[in-house]
DNA sequence: AATTAAATCAAACATTTGTTTAAATTTGCT
DNA sequence: AGCAAATTTAAACAAATGTTTGATTTAATT
């Protein structure tokens, strides 16, 4: 699906009041204020409120499925190499569609929507084959050990950003940095966040241990 | 605050509801309904439904600080011991009260509810200084390696167990464990999370990096 | 310029929302 | 049993909800 312009506004107004307030804590009359329209218009678009939502997750997963197989594809890298290209892609993921995140994690949780779900689920299974497939291809080349829990992992990765996200302001303030600007600080986590899974990863897979 | 069984039958019954289908997609009249009692006993006993949240938020921290707390004095364990004892609690806290903890992400991310975010302000405040004396603890006794951020190790050890539980089902389909029941599949989660667990902080912690 | 299609609008719609009311019932106490 | 307080109830309240309507304006096409 393609959108013209006010439907991707509308589109974005909608992602930003829906993780700020909820599905439920947003009302089509919020969105049609911000986004300066007409409320009939977001049935003229989408249909209704629901299919707005699932329009917005058709789109953002869209755009993701996308990177991932652009990544397995380049065969130039080595295991290691490319494992922590996937920790720098999905921290930057989720670093710039912080917004998006947080609905998914929502719905992922509430399992209201069967359409979305199903999305997500099958986003989810493609990036878990992925890694899998990387983490094999790592264990025949030796540089990875054997018994690894792929899906243990990937939470790790994935729980260690988004928590790190949700605690944002909380970190902000135990390490003193409240004078950073949203900008930097962004920057900042990225570079912690970066390395800390890229530390765990090491251990998790190297054979020293 | 102390309430009577009708009460608690009632909290019980919205955490329920609001974990399911969040605060605002639940209505008093659904409560009401699942509980088995009149509408009107919601604002009788609690005042509102968002004082009704407010309830269940005070009354399940409440019950969390004081295991934390007993925790801290044991002077018997070594801080290795301890920091054991720490990620055993805390995945159990989270599979026993799963429901809870969904709750509480989405707050954290909302920043609906004043009242509750400041509580789990001071909560997580109350956890990370804890743990952070027992960092320190263990770095003057040379059992853990200087420059831990204790934050992102926090971040990591609940991040992990949150994005298992919210994954939980897909776990379940992706390593064919179908056929256990749930409290079977709880156990299995609790053990895989805290020997997980145990082992990333082993080497964020020990010196031989 | 005329015609058709697309977009926008205010108003209305039937439901559902959280809360309150005032009467009825139950409970505890003397 | 009789009284008072606590509990429970059905009904009513205004406000807010998602969606639709039918008229009006704008844009595109002939």
């Amino acid at each position: 699906m393609t959108y013209n312009d006010k439907q991707v506004h509308i589109l974005e107004t909608a992602e930003k009041l829906f993780s700020a307030k909820g599905f439920d804590g947003t009302s089509v009359r919020d969105i049609a204020e911000a986004a300066g329209i007409n409320i009939a218009m977001i049935s003229y678009y989408f249909g209704s409120k629901e299919k707005l939502m699932q329009a917005i997750f058709e789109s953002r997963t869209g755009q993701l499925t996308e990177k991932i197989e652009s990544l397995l594809s380049n065969e130039s890298l080595t295991p290691l190499e490319k494992l922590n290209v996937v920790v720098d892609d999905y921290v930057e993921r989720i670093v710039s569609k912080e917004r998006f995140y947080k609905l998914m994690i929502c719905e992922q949780m509430m399992e209201k929507n069967v359409v979305i779900n199903d999305l997500l689920f099958s986003l989810k299974k493609k990036n878990a084959d992925l890694v899998a497939r990387l983490l094999l291809d790592g264990q025949k080349k030796k540089v990875f050990k054997k018994n690894i829990d792929v899906v243990m992992l990937m939470n790790t990765m994935i729980g260690t950003v988004l928590q790190t996200f949700i605690n944002k302001d909380y970190y902000k303030n135990f390490y003193n940095l409240t004078d950073l600007s949203e900008e930097e600080y962004k920057k900042l986590l990225f570079k912690k966040l970066t390395s800390h899974i890229k530390e765990l990863f090491k251990s998790l897979l190297s054979y020293e241990a």
